[in-house]
DNA sequence: CCTTGCACTTGACACTGTGTAAATTGACAC
DNA sequence: GTGTCAATTTACACAGTGTCAAGTGCAAGG
């Protein structure tokens, strides 16, 4: 077989990712992807059920290619909770630029499809327990500013972190990606660090 | 004549606005205006050119009703940078709930208008005005962290105060509308305010 | 009184994009 | 050969926006 119903599928995804991915966001159509990825539009519809499918499984399969578990390891491991923080802003900051094409797209299919939104929700769902997590790790050591609660501080550094604020700060107010991050993690440690004893 | 034109013009922007402003938000369509205002579908484009302009004018029309104008004044004559910041955030945070649907309803039009694009983008950049006038206050004060540039804390404040995060703190978070005004404040105080000497 | 103007109505239609359905082609497998 | 199955072509239903044309009803004004 020349052309197994997986291969054709993958090449749907990619076909859709690549379209994502540079800019096009919103415009992107069923029509579009199919013509990217050398098919007829119907042809979509064999694999997928309808956009808001195509969508979800075009992040899961980006998730799978970028590897985005593997990113989130040297948080997981840090010793102390403010290396936590660090690790987990860095390489969220770094990995929301290569999504973000795809979440755009997710999150405004979240308006009007349901099964979008609650994938939506579910991914930034996943995204807050990193954030949870980090603060909770500075909230063990004691190295969390008290007059935040863990939850006040999850809300917020959540907040800081997701695609909207991403967006706005570095398209609206033209930060460079580079600035984006140290700014996020300044503002973090600003914050939720405790200032040094005698400080 | 018993129905002028503006009359009629102002009970589509009403009717509009009663529509938007509870939850609806996507989906309003232009029936739907038209039937709240006891009109028929197509009178609403012998007022207005499309859906676009239809949400564009509709700000407008609540930016008159809430009279924002009179909102800031406060701020404006604040004494210190820090009052003036205070005020400004109190005002703007509670002016957000109160436009939040229009405001909602306007931002996913700008996807896919241009006209739409560019109205939200200036009410945006109003906004800011607002933001680099209390910054700068802060700065001229002397009161302004230095650890940053008056242009990295507009645009931060800028973030915090946009639709975007007022959405996923209130509505994500469950932040209540006092919550979300004492934590931007808080935030704003502790990122931007320098402490005080000796402190 | 009758005409002119105008806001509005009704009904029809074009266009875009999504999603469904049916009949057909082409290749591979046994 | 025949069955299977991916994919194709063509067609259509549906929702929502926006346009167009003909007609209604009312009020002002010569």
């Amino acid at each position: 077989m020349s052309r197994s119903q997986t291969d054709t599928r993958t090449r749907i995804l990619d076909a859709a990712l690549a379209l994502l991915e540079d800019g096009g966001g919103q415009g992107v159509r069923m029509a579009d992807v199919a013509r990217q990825a050398g098919l007829s539009r119907q042809a979509v519809y064999l694999h997928f059920a309808n956009r808001a499918d195509l969508l979800i499984e075009a992040t899961r399969h980006l998730d799978t290619i970028k590897d985005s578990a593997a990113r989130l390891a040297p948080s997981r491991n840090a010793a102390t909770g403010i290396e936590r923080l660090d690790a987990f802003i860095a390489a969220w900051t770094q990995y929301l630029p290569e999504i973000h094409g795809v979440a755009r797209a997710l999150l405004a299919m979240q308006e009007s499809d349901a099964d979008a939104a609650s994938a939506w929700k579910q991914r930034m769902e996943d995204m807050r327990e990193g954030c949870a997590a980090a603060i909770e790790a500075l909230h063990r050591d004691g190295t969390l500013n008290p007059t935040y609660s863990p939850k006040i501080a999850t809300d917020i550094l959540w907040m800081l972190l997701s695609v909207r604020s991403f967006e706005q700060l570095t398209i609206e107010s033209g930060w460079t990606l580079a600035t984006y991050g140290a700014e996020i993690r300044r503002i973090a440690r600003d914050l939720f660090v405790l200032p040094k004893a005698g400080g």
